[in-house]
RNA sequence: GUGGGUGUAGCUCAGUUGGUUAGAGCGCUGGUUUGUGGAGCCGGAGGUCGCGGGUUCGAUCCCCGUCACUCACCCCA
């Protein structure tokens, strides 16, 4: 049997209605906060993310989906939306605005890693970016729109964890002062860790083995090493959290894995979740929007994994029912006569539907019970010969004869 | 890329200390009389027990391999 590829999942009926709810949520919130959707080509240029996210982070060194195009030239199927939104606001100059540039965006991204549980080779994302100011309100705004968004979806017991790791300074002031103090420790480090230590020794902090935890618990603070200004933009974001009173916790190990991070940066998770415990997260790229030439622009941005916020959706969501009409047609001139009702009662933007699978009344209001129809309108010879049909309410049983050229005026009027 | 777990009907799972026709619940389907659904009752269909090899008189069960799924490492949303 063919089977869908590896990582990748189908989104069943009984699950979309879930998915639907989930991006009307981040679409209205979007609005309500002012950001405008921008849709961006599911593939760039490979080059667009071996600049933006670093050439030596996993995703650009092992997990990126890349394909020659027919011409030879390398192509990549995003990983990520940050990218492609910076891309597309040079390329058509969105940029050149009177306002702050707030953009949100919805849709698939690829990774070729191991599938588990909350980590799939196809994933949607829901993000944000913010070009334009460097304001710490404008980061406070961001992340309080991404703290409601989980709140409209009624996930309970988040946590956000807040970091700041500097401008490319000041993390190279404390790189060498960290690489110091590691220096004689290298023994105490996971084989891992020992080779980031020349690649990228920020990332030991955030190792999760005991040893390199237990080796740099005494490591200096990247916090204590940021430059005054960095420092206050930090703390001026904790004072719009504590305004806005959204809960935050210090998480002076919360290093980003994409190199275009700068000063804030956020993450929430959540305990429901297993290993890929991390259903959103953000912070600033202040240099990114130059690293692709384009003009040094401060900009702060979050991404939601939705496969994620859907595991954690536990109550059904129930969208307020439409009645449904089913036409049960039958017979010579019943079957004929009720599918052209049908079509009268969708023209007239009423819910209608039957089913071709029976042709006895007994299998056409077995099939009206299993939709879950509220009225069936039955429809048999006997009707056509008198112009009338029957409308049943499928609950009370109670029929009514009805000529069947009002029917549908009656419908629309409540009968 | 590295480890662990699992693989029996459409779904959720029993089961066989190796032995003849492999089970349940749900679902699907037919009947329960003639043009009236859901419940009940009665019946039916549906499985090369993931695949390949080995041991054995005999394997769905034991062994090896392989694939798939899954969880974790790693990484990240």
């Amino acid at each position: 049997m063919l089977r869908s590829v590896k990582g990748l999942k189908d989104i069943l009926p009984h699950q979309a209605t879930q998915w639907q709810h989930v991006e009307t949520v981040a679409r209205t919130l979007a609005a309500q906060y002012g950001f405008s959707e921008i849709r961006i080509p599911i593939f760039e240029f490979t080059e667009l993310y071996a600049r933006s996210i670093g050439g030596t982070t996993d995703i650009v060194e092992k997990e990126m989906y890349t394909f020659p195009d027919r011409d030879g030239s390398s192509l990549t199927l995003r990983p990520e939306g940050t990218a492609g939104v910076v891309r597309a606001v040079l390329e058509h100059k969105l940029l050149d605005s009177p306002t702050t540039r707030k953009l949100f965006y919805l849709g698939q991204m690829f990774r070729h890693e191991r599938p588990q549980a909350g980590r799939y080779r196809q994933f949607h994302q829901f993000g944000v970016e913010a070009m334009g100011t460097e304001d710490p309100l404008i980061d406070v705004e961001v992340i309080s729109l991404l703290w409601q968004f989980f709140s409209a979806l009624g996930l309970k017991d988040l946590t956000l964890h807040m970091n700041s790791i500097g401008t490319i300074d000041d993390r190279k002031g404390y790189v060498h002062t960290l690489k110091e103090f590691l220096a004689q420790k290298l023994n105490s480090l996971c084989g891992n860790c020992q080779r980031r230590y020349s690649t990228n020794p920020l990332r030991i902090l955030d190792c999760k083995v005991p040893l390199c935890q237990e080796t740099t618990k005494e490591a200096p603070i990247l916090i204590d090493y940021l430059s005054d200004p960095s420092k206050l933009h930090f703390q001026a974001v904790l004072d719009g959290l504590t305004t806005l009173e959204i809960p935050f916790s210090l998480n002076h190990r919360l290093v980003r894995g994409l190199d275009y991070y700068t000063r804030t940066t956020f993450e929430i998770t959540s305990p429901h979740l297993g290993a890929q415990s991390t259903i959103g997260a953000g912070g600033r790229y202040d240099g990114l929007i130059q690293v692709l030439q384009g003009p040094s622009t401060p900009a702060i941005g979050f991404a939601v994994g939705l496969e994620r916020v859907t595991l954690l959706l536990t109550e059904e969501v129930t969208s307020k029912p439409v009645p449904l009409f089913f036409v049960a047609g039958f017979g010579e001139r019943g079957k004929p006569s009720a599918f052209k009702l049908l079509h009268s009662l969708r023209k007239a933007g009423i819910r209608g539907d039957t089913d071709h699978k029976g042709n006895t009344l007994k299998a056409l209001l077995r099939s009206a019970d299993k939709l879950g129809a509220e009225y069936s309108i039955i429809l048999g010879d006997d009707e056509v010969s008198s112009g009338n049909v029957i409308l049943r309410n499928m609950q009370t049983k109670d029929q009514e004869i009805l000529n069947i050229n009002e029917i549908t005026q009656r419908i629309q009027r409540g009968f």
